[in-house]
DNA sequence: AAAATACACAACCGCATTATA
DNA sequence: TTATAATGCGGTTGTGTATTT
């Protein structure tokens, strides 16, 4: 026994609506409102639509003040964020940009973001650079850095209970541990033609640049007052969480995470690289 | 130039929740 | 209080367009 269905199938229009069709709907429900009802709305307004077909047209498209496509860096970085912490619960997210419906939200996820995201996926094993990123500046260039490190991360215990959406609580995210450092010493010349990529690749061993998560290597050198000043015991003389995990290891479980601020871009990163379990769990 | 494939986004389906009689 | 209907939600599919083969 199946559902009962909401309409009768073989007396509805299904598929793409008409721009007439948008006119009836529109000019209906601007001078009448749903009348508390969508089921008996289509015939009271003239049209052969399913009264959810009505309602979901309404709310996702014909609506005044919503927007379409043209997702800005800061409305991907909420939506990043949200689903980070609470998943695929779209409508919530949605409440949380002006304008964007869940749905929007959630193509726009799949199409774009997701893959930007998950893409990351290396025989569970990823590089990850450290010293140089997208942004170059002129006090780089000409100076020798004698601590050029790269590692790579052993996600072999990682794969747990972060799956859970309902852990929102990242201290309880499982982090891979920093299995193997090296060294060596690199000077970017100022004359260079490298571009940021070519020299990131000059100083990290990738295999596959594709797979670089950009947005995690981005953040590799912010300084996070947040974390300096917390009580999670990073040296006061190390200029970056990265080198402190390159000085202490990659344990965060080892470390007080869960009381970081949720704003600060180290709690960013460390979701960040939670999301990056996930892309390789699917 | 045509066919195949990829992509973006609109729309649908069925289940869960909420409202109503 | 409870049965039923309406609504809301998120996964999934459908459709039109762009890109590649």
């Amino acid at each position: 026994m199946g559902r009962a269905p909401c309409c009768d199938k073989t007396k509805v229009k299904r598929g793409p609506w008409s721009p007439e069709e948008d006119n009836i709907l529109k000019n209906y429900l601007e001078k009448n409102g749903t009348s508390g009802n969508w089921i008996s709305l289509p015939q009271k307004a003239g049209l052969r639509r399913c009264g959810k077909s009505c309602r979901l047209r309404w709310l996702n498209y014909l609506r005044p003040d919503i927007k379409h496509g043209g997702f800005t860096e800061e409305e991907d970085n909420i939506i990043l964020t949200l689903y980070r912490q609470i998943g695929s619960r779209w409508s919530v997210i949605a409440a949380n940009l002006s304008g964007r419906t869940d749905n929007d939200v959630k193509n726009h996820w799949n199409t774009k973001l997701k893959k930007k995201h998950f893409a990351a996926q290396n025989n569970n094993l990823i590089n990850i650079g450290y010293n140089f990123t997208n942004n170059i500046n002129s006090s780089d260039l000409n100076h020798n850095y004698s601590t050029n490190y790269y590692g790579k991360l052993d996600y072999s215990n990682t794969f747990t209970s972060h799956m859970d959406p309902n852990v929102t609580n990242c201290d309880q995210f499982p982090l891979p541990t920093l299995m193997e450092i090296q060294g060596n010493d690199a000077t970017i010349q100022e004359d260079s033609s490298l571009d940021s990529c070519q020299i990131l690749q000059k100083c990290v061993t990738f295999e596959e640049i594709s797979m670089c998560p950009t947005t995690f290597l981005k953040n590799t050198i912010n300084t996070d007052s947040n974390y300096m000043n917390s009580s999670s015991g990073i040296s006061s003389s190390s200029s970056s969480y990265y080198e402190d995990i390159l000085e202490n290891g990659f344990d965060f479980q080892e470390n007080d995470i869960g009381g970081v601020d949720p704003n600060s871009s180290y709690y960013n990163n460390i979701l960040e690289i939670d999301q990056l379990f996930k892309g390789f769990e699917n």
